[in-house]
DNA sequence: ATTACTGCAAAGCATTTGCAGACTG
DNA sequence: CAGTCTGCAAATGCTTTGCAGTAAT
């Protein structure tokens, strides 16, 4: 007898800040950090502590749920839900809007490196530069 | 009259903390740290604090003398020389090992961003994974 | 002599950790 | 009830900043 039809991950205990942080990233636009995650909570009345956010940031990622998506330039890491489909983003220099990339340019890249005896799990990549808006600032 | 060839920097003042840096860059085998610079420094017997490190390596990415090449997963940035030809690398999860990749698996990809409104000023990529030692383990 | 650079200390941020009380299953 | 999670405070690690003395041109 579920609520609404949320897919909580399995053996996770459904307490307030998750299924809140769960819902944030479920509305979200694009990627978030932690810090809007947390401030974004509070506009919803249901406030969590910062550290509290990334404890279950770090749990998402850690069972699959979420994944961190890029690291601003100021070294701030933006989480997004996995929506088991590699994103990447340009994300621009002067308004910060966030642009999604259609397509992974290290698709046909990662399987020459494991020619060269290295083993992938990941990648990041972040492309930086001006929308068509601020460019012409 | 310039002592050994050195191509020093047009018109930067040249103090010893920063031709120690530039000499610990053009000595590194691969991209470091400023921390690694800082205590390679030291065993050098030129300590430099490490601000100084910091505001040195400022500068010399300002004037295209380094390059920010690479920011680990702890938010470590490191640092190489520009040697004018731009180079991502693959960092080995398990002995942090840095193995430099051969070509960039954007060149490709940057003009058709172009075509979609955005215009790239640069790019970020790291490669995680474990090297043919680690994979083993 | 001027102006820019460095040593040093202290601040700033994002993130992490420790702990006791609160809540979930 | 037992074990986990959270609020909160304080710590950590990288990087930046302020300032006065020092060095480069």
């Amino acid at each position: 007898m579920k609520e609404t039809g949320d897919n909580w991950p399995s053996d996770l205990k459904k307490t307030k800040p998750r299924q809140g942080v769960l819902s944030v990233l479920e509305d979200a636009q694009g990627p978030l950090s932690a810090r809007e995650i947390c401030s974004e909570l509070g506009k919803r009345g249901e406030s969590a502590w910062l550290s509290t956010v990334y404890r279950i940031l770090e749990l998402f990622v850690k069972r699959g749920v979420a994944v961190k998506a890029a690291v601003m330039s100021n070294e701030t890491a933006l989480y997004e839900l996995n929506r088991a489909q590699h994103k990447h983003y340009a994300i621009c220099l002067g308004c910060h809007k966030i642009m999604p990339l259609n397509n992974c340019p290290l698709e046909k890249f990662v399987p020459k490196l494991e020619d060269e005896d290295f083993h992938v799990t990941g990648h990041n990549l972040e492309v930086y530069g001006y929308c068509g808006r601020c460019a012409l600032k």
